[in-house]
RNA sequence: GGAUCCAUCACCUAGCCUGGAUUGGGUGCUGGACUUCUAAUCCAGAUGUCGAGGGUUCAAAUCCCUCUGGAUCCA
């Protein structure tokens, strides 16, 4: 089935030379560029070094060795063209369709991931993601961290894999007393019930009340703020410690610093347990989880486990003694524990416990990673956080694996997402948040179905809406490489044209529409159940009848779907898979609009709806993998 | 002070790991196509010395070095 390998084989055969491998020939067989009427090109200037002889002169002689006969006994083979150093390869497109299409009518899901090699145990992958914080709503970033997290979970089992989705709730800390200390303050009893708010929300509106408090008190005292940064900024013998002294007194003086210490009161109140500060906390977190529950159901995310950070934060001080045991720890006089590197791009050492006992993000994270392998027995682990951890995550995978722990530790390590007016910061209400964004796109598609479909009911509208408005969302982060920050401009991202989620459920919708219209008018279509009717419509007379330029794109496109899956799968990149199927939409597109279906001969007809019935198939199970609904009608 | 990542048309982006033929899409712009399977569409046109300089190579957007500019992290 694979014809590049074929090709390899053949080539070879031909070559009869020790030096050059098949592995290596399908190294050098690459698709042939698009405005080249050819599909698999090689340039024989690759083979120079292990023939030694000139490039030229090699496509020459391959190129003679194409004899009629030599094409006849390799029927897959339709031309060869020599053009300088390179060999263009055409292959019978007749034969590929038949194949192509027989696999996948037989079975889409097995003819996916077909070009899989296969594996005696499959791996047990821990995917992390997207580890929210429970002072405030999921924004944007989040959507992006959900989405990559999601599709690489599907991705993990299309490879045959076992996957284990897990999430950390970071429900702790003094960031988390912010939405907390408003609400005491302000909060008078309400509930997100009262105030017919998701809970989440409800609680961010209290984080964002105390950033504004905080925000006006500092700034009148931002004067001394000002001078002490001043003072301490001067070298040790310059600094005027009095000064320094009466400055800070006079900030925790200010309304400001009142403010500051109420909050790390509320937060030693929180660490000792007290019963009343326990009590909102506990409300309140429920309240935020709830909101993110409500959120992933929307997105369609779940996890086999939550941890929460509250209960395991103090876990990891039994890895670190472990740790000095062992002797690749070790505890200063002060008490501290620190880790020294000397790699490069490490930082020299790492503090793992302070001096007065407390512990850091990084020992949670070692236990917590002991923790997922108990749950879980992974050999390999992967994070889904941004990218700029990436230096706490290569801090943590050295300890670990120093500590010897035998599994695959991978940051997936993904962009930030910006606004045009910089970072988005929760705090100074720069968010896009994650429901208000979905609400948007539903209204804006609604908009569109109503335009097109005035009578449907709401309930429909609304449901189709809906699916438009994810599809969009979720192509439109899904396309682009994860590794990238990028901008978001919600005037331009919200668009349903061009290249966009809309545009391929539009495709998809225009197939159907094809069938329905077919079915109107008593065609029958032809691959519906009967395959006895499949393989007479492929018969190779049958299949000459493909002459179209966007036929044989269309066929070629199929054809390379399972080689799309591995590449997408393997370096997991979703945007690859997602590009591809903008690809096949518009190739599609293009079919449809030269080449009428309906009015055609019965046997032209069926041979295009076969065609069309197979690229929906397709379409239909890559947009799956990337949890994209479709529309028969839209 | 130390480290990592990035730079491609007016704008956004793919290609870079694994070097190969005039870089591929999209938006926007100009013009055209709805009595024919849905115009959320299609067709045509203009726009690129792939940040700058050097090196490796028969061949560099792609690999290496330097510089400039931007993002992030650590101290």
């Amino acid at each position: 089935m694979d014809y590049k390998i074929r090709l390899a084989e053949v080539l070879s055969e031909i070559l009869n030379n020790s030096t050059v491998s098949i592995q290596f020939l399908t190294q050098i067989i690459k698709k042939a560029k698009k405005n080249i009427d050819a599909d698999f090109a090689i340039n024989c200037f690759a083979l120079k070094k292990n023939l030694k002889q000139d490039g030229l002169e090699i496509a020459k002689e391959i190129h003679k060795s194409f004899s009629s006969n030599f094409l006849n006994q390799n029927p897959f083979i339709q031309t060869v063209l020599i053009d300088g150093p390179y060999l263009n390869f055409k292959f019978n497109k007749i034969i590929i369709a038949n194949e192509v299409m027989v696999q996948i009518f037989k079975d889409v899901n097995s003819y996916a991931s077909s070009n899989f090699k296969k594996r005696e145990k499959p791996e047990r992958i821990v995917i992390e993601y997207p580890a929210p914080n429970t002072n405030k709503p999921l924004h944007l970033g989040h959507i992006r961290y959900m989405l990559l997290g999601q599709t690489l979970s599907i991705f993990t089992q299309c490879a045959k894999n076992e996957v284990f989705q897990v999430n950390l709730l970071n429900d702790r800390g003094i960031h988390i007393c912010k939405s907390m200390w408003a609400y005491v303050k302000y909060g008078e009893n309400k509930t997100p019930k009262s105030e017919n708010q998701k809970s989440d929300h409800f609680v961010g509106y209290y984080y964002i009340k105390f950033a504004q408090e905080e925000s006006r008190l500092k700034k009148y005292a931002q004067k001394n703020i000002n001078f002490l940064e001043y003072e301490l900024k001067k070298s040790p013998e310059y600094q005027n410690i009095d000064r320094i002294q009466e400055l800070r007194k006079t900030i925790d003086r200010s309304k400001y610093g009142i403010l500051q210490k109420e909050l790390k009161d509320m937060l030693i109140a929180w660490e000792e347990e007290d019963k009343k500060v326990r009590n909102l906390w506990r409300k309140m977190n429920d309240w935020a989880e709830n909101g993110f529950n409500q959120t992933f159901e929307t997105f369609k995310i779940h996890h086999d486990k939550t941890y929460i950070e509250s209960n395991i934060y103090k876990k990891g001080k039994k890895i670190v003694e472990n740790g000095i045991k062992k002797g690749i720890f070790e505890k200063l006089d002060d008490g501290a524990v620190i880790i020294n590197f000397n790699k490069k791009k490490l930082p020299k050492r790492k503090v793992l416990i302070r001096k007065d006992g407390t512990s850091l993000y990084i020992t949670q994270d070692l236990h917590l990673a002991y923790q997922k392998m108990e749950d879980f027995n992974y050999n390999k682990s992967i994070y889904v956080i941004g990218n700029e951890q990436d230096m706490q995550l290569r801090v943590l995978f050295e300890i670990l694996n120093k500590l010897g722990m035998k599994a695959d530790n991978i940051h997936y390590s993904y962009g930030m997402i910006n606004l045009i007016s910089g970072k988005m910061k929760s705090r100074e209400g720069t968010v896009v948040d994650a429901d208000d964004i979905v609400e948007e796109l539903k209204l804006l598609a609604m908009g569109e179905v109503k335009k097109r479909y005035s009578n449907l009911s709401k309930n429909e509208m609304e449901k189709r809406a809906m699916v438009i408005a994810l599809a969009s969302l979720r192509f439109f982060i899904i396309k682009y490489d994860y590794s990238r920050d990028f901008v978001f401009d919600p005037k331009k991202s919200l668009e349903f044209e061009g290249e966009t989620g809309p545009y391929i459920l539009y495709s998809y919708a225009r197939i159907c529409s094809i069938f329905k219209k077919a079915m109107e008018k008593n065609i029958k279509t032809p691959y519906d159940p009967i395959e006895d009717n499949i393989t007479e419509i492929l018969k190779i007379e049958n299949l000459s009848l493909l002459e179209n330029e966007h036929e044989f794109n269309l066929i070629e496109l199929l054809y390379s779907y399972p080689d799309i899956i591995v590449n997408s799968v393997k370096q997991m990149k979703p945007h690859v898979l997602a590009r591809y199927l903008y690809e096949l939409a518009q190739e599609f597109t293009g079919f449809y609009h030269s080449c009428p279906i309906i009015k055609e001969n019965p046997k032209l007809r069926n041979l295009r709806l076969l065609l069309c019935e197979s690229i929906r198939r397709v379409l239909k199970h890559g947009l799956g993998l990337l949890t994209i609904d479709v529309l028969t009608e839209m």
